[in-house]
DNA sequence: TCGTAATCGAGACGGTACGTCGCGTCTTAAA
DNA sequence: TTTAAGACGCGACGTACCGTCTCGATTACGA
């Protein structure tokens, strides 16, 4: 579906083209929007034929996806969420960072983009779900063993309806605009679902 | 921004044509998805001049809009959820019909066109969220007032965030298809959420 | 095939659009050649939408066919050839004439691309002899017919016959560039194709 | 400008290519047309690299040029024409002869396109008139020149413009389409140019 | 006999133009 | 005045070829 970074990629491509349009798809998502957004500029962007897009991508969608993945690949791939034994707390801070990046402007528009592309292409989906959001998730659900083991969690809670329930009212917020996506708000969701995964008292 | 269906709407407009202009809306979005849907097919498929759509919608997703709230304005408007004094069975039940819903295969592409409209157009989310959106929430407020008058939950939980915990992860795994979005999951959802409700034991 | 520049034409046609098409169209074949010439490069030079042209010609050909025929209507339509008396200088004279216009820098390019054209495209030859070489013909063929009440040639001559007979040289060696088209070379034409046309002695 | 069949051509060239290349064009010219005829199509036909065709030709229009040589040349060269003694039954031999096979439809399109590319192309037009035009021209002017010897043809005429007065209109006629191409027109042609060549009785 | 340099097939590349679709505006004629 | 119809200027689509440019893999000299 898309390219693959590592591995035995087509030994003719052009890596020097490839990062060009990724890198103009990005920038031009976030200056004109996704539904303004064409292959066509993204060519003229990248100084590059159009046909070279269309020979290694199959969607605007999938050119997209790739720009995130470059720049998710490029920076240091975070390892591991804080964990100072305070699991309230800590969630408390991711969340928090979440909101931050969620507000910022020059991630809002490529984001929503991405995401709208992946609500409507089911494989894109799954490229997305496998290569983005599950190693993030991984991390997500790390942290939270760690405080099962120390306790602080319910042995029998199911970590990924956990993570889930943590982070997509942030998501829903964000994503409709249905109500301030505010630092106190993150707050509120770690408090109410770490009550209800707290280890039964009696 | 969209047309006003109750109220002094301008004499001359044609109510035959509106109904068809929407009608056509739905069974195009649904057919082709919302990427591929045009002002023209609409046009074509209701027997209407494109200025007539221009002259009373200022956008394609306004008028998916318009046609989704004809929809649940002309079905009945369910006017409470139910209540058998059993909170947690009543949110199964109704979680488990949202699960539905989203997976009716008919509402499936219409609904997505939608939120992701609205999640790239501010104004029109406003009016999602106040004509569409925010009934709905209503609802599902009451029935966790009732539960809060009955002491099921704690009475100081904020309302708004909690119906957001347990719908926000439905929606999520709908939208990203990042999990199964199944009964069981429903169930999980509002056994964890309404445990971190409850009002604490000390 | 092509517009018919008298009659019903569809009324919403834009005889403005119409008119600066077949002018860039003309221009651009003069400038560029047959070969370059673009449907992309007529719509920009005439200001008008590639579609505005697909709508009316079915071809490349057939817009410049169009842009020759408003020129020889515009201009006026030449209705008589000159009559002396004497059909040898008179030939000499149009032959003289017909060299020098295929000679003319301005109209070479041109005329080559409509006649390469028309070779190409049998239903755009069949508007080409229609309405642009017949009515020429029967000009040739009418002093050819006083020529024949004079006396000058046989009676049982078939004109179209000798018109070809006496023109097609000239044409040939201006296509395929086999001679040098001189007046002398027109003189040497009408001398020996109008001794084969004169009434035999005896 | 074209390659050079005999002599030292470079010594490292594939003459299977060179020959898969001509056929392909040939056949290729002869299904498509001229005008949709691609260098891309000729070299997938060929099963050949589009650099070599590249290297050795400078134009479609050289290659197509090749190519009908090649079928002159590997055909035996016709070295005469028929004499019988009496011109005017040897000339609508062969005039009905060129009718032929300008009809033929094997030969039609392929025909068209070497002609027309001619007319566009000075440089090629050289080389055509040198190397297919002027042989064949030769041919027909020993003809002329042995009726005028046998005092069947005035000794003043000039055997280039007889030639050309002999065959132009069959070329015209079947260029244009613009009138039919049969026997009879080309008795016709005979006849009157004939007539026009023959000593002055006084 | 063996490099080694030219040529080969293949096909990616930056481009131009194709012919089509849909945009949002505008004009027309009917109701 | 609104309507259905649809032409208009425009911009982007996804495709076909252009002519140039690497890539190995032959291949036929000349050292």
């Amino acid at each position: 579906m898309t390219s693959t970074p590592s591995g035995p990629r087509p030994s003719r491509r052009s890596e020097t083209s490839r990062r060009a349009i990724l890198g103009a798809a990005f920038e031009l998502v976030g200056e004109v929007g996704y539904a303004k957004l064409s292959i066509e500029a993204i060519a003229a962007r990248a100084g590059v034929g159009k046909q070279t897009i269309y020979r290694w991508w199959p969607s605007k969608g999938a050119v997209l996806f790739d720009a995130f993945l470059a720049l998710a690949t490029d920076g240091q791939a975070d390892t591991t969420l804080p964990d100072t034994g305070d699991i309230a707390a800590d969630l408390k801070h991711v969340l928090r960072a979440t909101v931050d990046e969620l507000t910022d402007p020059r991630f809002d528009l490529p984001t929503r983009a991405l995401n709208t592309e992946v609500a409507h292409d089911p494989a894109l989906a799954a490229d997305y779900v496998e290569r983005l959001d599950r190693p993030i998730k991984e991390l997500k659900k790390q942290r939270l063993r760690s405080a099962q083991r120390a306790g602080e969690i319910a042995s029998d809670v199911d970590l990924d309806v956990a993570v889930e329930l943590l982070f997509a009212p942030l998501f829903q917020r964000w994503m409709l605009r249905s109500g301030p996506l505010t630092p106190e708000f993150a707050d509120a969701v770690v408090a109410t679902v770490l009550a209800g995964l707290r280890p039964r008292q009696n």
